[in-house]
DNA sequence: GACAAATTCAAATCATCATTTAAAATTGTT
DNA sequence: AACAATTTTAAATGATGATTTGAATTTGTC
């Protein structure tokens, strides 16, 4: 009985063509034709080797995870609140532009934030809320123990509001919004504002009494 | 010669229904045969009125900021800068969900800002310039005066991109990243929080040496 | 009431994509 | 080399939605 292997170095090609496709375009807005092109294979192939987009979208989310270890945001024991939280902004705002695996998985992630398509549930959970959950430690961290947890979330969701937004507005419209070009530098001086002003934020509705 | 003004009305209901239906699924998701529906009116009454879809969508948007007297924030003479900050923001917030001319238009805007159809750039300069320039006016004030324009335009996208979010996610979705149900006195809470993380972020930033 | 212009309507057409099909090509095994 | 399972391919099919068409219908004017 023949067993060829030859099939999975497409399969493969068609996941990383995938991965750029949707993390640039998003779900909707991705062509198979697209990925296909990019993947030089068929547009068959996406049918014979997933099923449908649907599939496809769900495996690519996977295969972008599957560099993990160097997923996760650095954080020396001993670090102070601020500077991890620091880190996890930098993280989220410059890795969109990068290139490589890291970059990939961050654009993957924000454009499922901004506009969900619901078809990764199950997968969310397992791969998201554990770096969630890191973000959440810091501004619970920063917030002095005493918050609620609804003061909590809505610290999460300032934060992570401010760091979607350079994805899902136009390059075109960033900068007419800032009215320079986006350049890396520009991102980096981003990332340290939105670091700055959270940080004001999170300790601002801290000392609040909690509910 | 025959002038019948019955089209006219028409006209009228597409307009509105287009409104709604635009405000709610946004430019590429409405459906022109929900509009036409929605307006009681035929498929075809789009194209004899407005041509195409994208015309439409361009002459709602004129039609929705026809009410823009009660558009504006007020801003009694006086009022602290805070307080200005304050109704600014409460005002994006809230009017999203709101009945009415006023919540309409906000949702249309916010609905543009998250994903751009690039189909209104005339109309945007006059219709909401002014409006920007409002929030970026409190902004410069509360900066103190000798900040740099990229620190002001910064703290612009910090508090609008905190307010898009509402709109931008599912509600399911608010509604897990909350773990509540998304209730008005929520919108209340949240518009609440987003008011004091941003003006200690402004004041933040503020006092930082301008480059 | 009759006419002409304006408006509505149901159905047809187009365009865009995803998905399927069935034939052709390739690969591993004998 | 021959064969069978696997993979690729071009072309067909389907689904969704916007747009167009041309025949009714309605309205204002005489």
């Amino acid at each position: 009985m023949a067993i060829r292997e030859d099939g999975k170095e497409t399969r493969l090609r068609l996941l990383e063509a995938a991965c750029e496709v949707f993390a640039e375009k998003g779900y909707r807005n991705a062509k198979v034709a697209d990925i296909c092109q990019k993947a030089g294979a068929n547009v068959a192939s996406v049918n014979y080797h997933f099923g449908d987009k649907a599939t496809l979208y769900v495996e690519a989310w996977q295969h972008a995870f599957q560099i993990k270890p160097e997923m996760d945001v650095p954080e020396p024991p001993g670090m102070p609140p601020e500077e991890r939280l620091r880190l996890q902004i930098h993280f989220l705002i410059q890795h969109h532009t990068e290139q490589g695996a890291m970059g990939q998985f961050t654009r993957l992630y924000l454009m499922e934030l901004a506009s969900p398509t619901g078809l990764i549930q199950n997968v969310w959970h397992r791969l998201i809320d554990p770096r969630r959950q890191k973000l959440l430690d810091v501004i619970h961290v920063l917030l002095g123990g005493s918050a609620c947890e609804e003061t909590i979330l809505f610290c999460e969701m300032s934060i992570i509001n401010q760091c979607r937004a350079l994805l899902t507005t136009r390059p075109d419209d960033i900068e007419y919004l800032l009215k320079q070009p986006l350049t890396p530098d520009l991102i980096t001086r981003l990332a340290e504002h939105v670091t700055r002003f959270s940080l004001a934020g999170i300790k601002a509705v801290g000392q609040l009494p909690s509910k």
